[in-house]
DNA sequence: TAACGTATACTATCGTTTAGAGTATGTCAA
DNA sequence: TTGACATACTCTAAACGATAGTATACGTTA
């Protein structure tokens, strides 16, 4: 019943996941491929691995089914896990982070060969058309009235909202980049970072008001678990 | 000079960045802190780590300075090292990845109490500004010529321009549902998913031609190594 | 001139997490 | 009855993160 060990983000996106409805594990699993995974990406071994360690600590229930001789175990929220979830609400987020293999390669430009980049940022947009592909067969599910957890249409349709506009931003800027990388063969790096000034110029975000300083240091908004300040 | 293990996207990309000009591992652990940390975050203890792997393997080569008795060591890439690199650059990228620990706020919202939701959302807001403003300062630091690698603008502008429009595709989103959930307090569950449906309908991605057969299985394009594909 | 704070420059350790493979049972179609 | 595929997990090495700790250098202030 005591809850030992500190809990993840991963122990909270299970519990959230296990406070709509109960879940087997293998059912848990195949969410959090399915959908999970860009917001939350975690291995399958994970998963099983949390699960457990919540019904240990009595933040879950499980009970044992069967399908002929073959066990599983379906879990469902327990009320100290409900609690839990309800303080971690009252915790701010993480804040959002990625990885983007896409961007280390635009980096190496300078000594990359001729198209290296560029097949790195078509595999970008080939990716992006992917997973849009997908947001287009939810968005389906969902118009057509079998999404899962169907019931909550308002909670998934923002985040279909999110996901296709993040997409086409990605895929908008990885055109752009290609256009650009384009003329690279026939500008000198002069030129290149002549125009490279103009881009920097209109692109969508104020500069500081008086001049920084100094170079400022490292970000803050690192890991957070603290109540919101105040108001 | 013989590579043993397999080496990590976090190996290449510290060969990526040791390919440009030789660094301190301080210096490579402050650039990673400062700007790789929104692309490739990786903790400060496993740039030190990785850096002494890469040098066991042949694939940098560390030299001892000293700054009166203490001691620091800059690395360079080695002709292996470089060669690793550019085999690198010959495999597709790992796709666009990302944890969003608001959206799973976001998936709790049935369950959760009024004003836990709209409370994180205004935290994804914050984050975001913070992250915006920084965007700002280094967008600033290139057009005053004092950027890191200046001479390599037309590179690191793509870059802010990737970072700024993303962040203000994450706020305008953030704003939106907002506004969404706003309402919720005077519709029932049913008036709320109507308005989901037309939210849907303008959620900007294609549906699929043919209604998808059956539920899709589990994403592909998950990690890679091979080469790309064919032609 | 001593003390203090801050920046530099790391090392060490422990626990967690991932990737990937492996095991075993059940269902269905050819 | 064989094989493909889905279900339902377990196991392990290597990668990674968090945290603490050590030590030197340098500038400011008392």
């Amino acid at each position: 019943m005591s809850t030992q060990r500190r809990l993840t983000t991963t122990s909270y996106a299970l519990l959230s996941q296990l406070s709509l409805r109960p879940w087997s594990t293998y059912e848990l699993a195949g969410q959090s491929a399915r959908y999970f995974r860009y917001v939350w990406p975690r291995a399958e071994s994970a998963i099983y691995r949390e699960v457990k360690q919540l019904a240990k600590a009595g933040l879950v229930d499980g009970r044992k089914e069967y399908v002929g001789r073959r066990a599983r175990t379906v879990y469902s929220i327990s009320k100290a896990g409900l609690a839990e979830l309800r303080e971690w609400l009252d915790t701010p987020p993480s804040p959002f982070a990625m990885e983007f293999e896409g961007m280390l390669r635009l980096f190496v430009a300078p000594v990359a060969e001729a198209g290296q980049v560029e097949a790195a940022l078509k595999q970008v947009r080939a990716d992006n058309q992917e997973m849009l592909t997908f947001a287009g067969e939810v968005k389906q599910e969902y118009l057509d009235g079998r999404g899962a957890l169907q019931d909550q249409v308002y909670v998934r349709a923002l985040a279909i909202d999110f996901f296709a506009n993040l997409l086409n931003t990605v895929d908008d800027w990885a055109a752009r980049a290609l256009d650009e990388i384009a003329r690279w063969d026939s500008h000198s790096v002069e030129e290149r970072n002549e125009r490279a000034m103009s881009i920097l110029a209109q692109v969508p975000v104020d500069t500081p008001a008086q001049p920084t300083t100094e170079t400022p240091v490292v970000p803050d908004s690192q890991r957070r678990s603290a109540r919101y300040p105040r108001g």
